[in-house]
DNA sequence: AGAAAAATTGTCCAACTGGTTAGGTTTTGG
DNA sequence: CCAAAACCTAACCAGTTGGACAATTTTTCT
């Protein structure tokens, strides 16, 4: 029973650290470390073993402040929920769609840059088929997706831009944004450099934006 | 030391079936189940257990076939860049961009309808870091894109199309193709559907050609 | 200070996993 | 038809992993 990503309901103020002191840095520790390890070896090939040893604590104390292995993975990937929520970002019926549409993309794609690790364990976690996140998927994201389609349809009716598929137009700038967090490795090889640079994102945005705003019909 | 992925070397003709009627069938089982499990436990969550059943063979059995789990790994993933080979597609400088460009997400796109486990376990090696990949990667699949980025630029001096960059060109189609087979649960649950459809794949498939190729600015 | 609460860790264990082996059965080819 | 090759599998094993637990130390609060 999944279900709800209000990890601990911080009412309008910012998130109430619950907890001790130490107890906080320490879950965070090992929320860190976890994040770490769940994204380059999966879930099943993550061990506590190893999350305590990168947070720095011995094992056994990683499971006296996370009962199990899948209350640590839950705990990581609600954070993850809470980073794509803010991603979102507001694209409202009265902005300009050139400015709106630029301004995410260019989010979307910082974040692959600046938590790589979350986008990749999003990724897994879909790809598994999302035992853990399907509620957030139909629920949440598929009312965002509804209400941003009213914006497109709007935006459209205004000789704005074009008809397009507004689930489509999204799952491709979705796709085209995490796949450089992603597929990070694949994109590197292939550029011929060791690791993505800040120039090749910056080049990333520049293509993915000339692309889907002129692709749609949109006029700065 | 992998880098050799001509599985069988089938020197001209159709692929040598090589060893016996069992032989064969037993190990085309396997690979068959291996990609299965593979696709929805990753890696290190595979169990030749699973497999075995799935194959329809005791486990020891599996173990006669290929001595580890990862030979079996390897022989999917090889399968798998085999696919990739072909899909590939021809796109030379002579083709009309439209036609080209259109027939290749047409392709991709319906290489993920048809072969998603394969296009999961393909993503889930790149996310791990491409152990095994490595090498085809920063080889055969560099040197096409090269020679692709040759194509596009032709196609650009004789003004049938923007001047975009070829790499980020083709991450985005790459991205825009594969997420209907990795993100498939994803993308159904925000449509609102059990599994994806024939229609949901003919919407993506226009959908992505129709901004790639205008936002290209390629004409028909 | 001192007791209660929180944190820490060494030790242990049952379950599971990949892989081996030895001995059996079936298939194949002459 | 028969022997050799190929195939099959029950039983077993050593290593690993998630997790339990009890004993000890540290922190916190009065």
């Amino acid at each position: 029973m999944v279900h709800s990503f209000d990890i601990e309901d911080d009412g309008g103020a910012e998130a109430a650290p619950q907890g001790g002191r130490i107890r906080q840095r320490n879950k965070a520790r090992i929320i860190a470390a976890a994040e770490k390890v769940f994204a380059e070896r999966g879930y099943d090939g993550a061990t506590t073993a190893e999350i305590a040893e990168i947070a720095g604590l011995a094992k056994s104390n990683v499971h006296y402040y996370f009962g199990t292995k899948e209350a640590i993975y839950r705990e990581v990937v609600a954070g993850i929920v809470d980073l794509w929520l803010k991603a979102f970002g507001e694209i409202t019926a009265e902005d300009d769609p050139a400015t709106a549409i630029s301004a995410y993309i260019r989010q979307k794609l910082l974040y692959s840059r600046k938590r790589p690790l979350a986008s990749r364990i999003f990724a897994t976690e879909i790809i598994r088929g999302a035992p853990i996140l399907r509620p957030f998927l139909e629920a949440d994201l598929r009312d965002w997706v509804e209400d941003k389609a009213k914006v497109l349809a709007h935006w459209a009716a205004q000789g704005r831009m074009d008809e397009v598929s507004p689930h489509h137009f999204f799952f491709m700038i979705w796709a085209a944004t995490q796949t450089y967090a992603d597929f990070a490795s694949q994109i590197a090889a292939v550029l011929g450099h060791k690791r993505l640079r800040e120039a090749d994102f910056e080049e990333a945005i520049a293509t993915v934006t000339a692309i889907v705003l002129k692709g749609c019909g949109i006029r700065a």
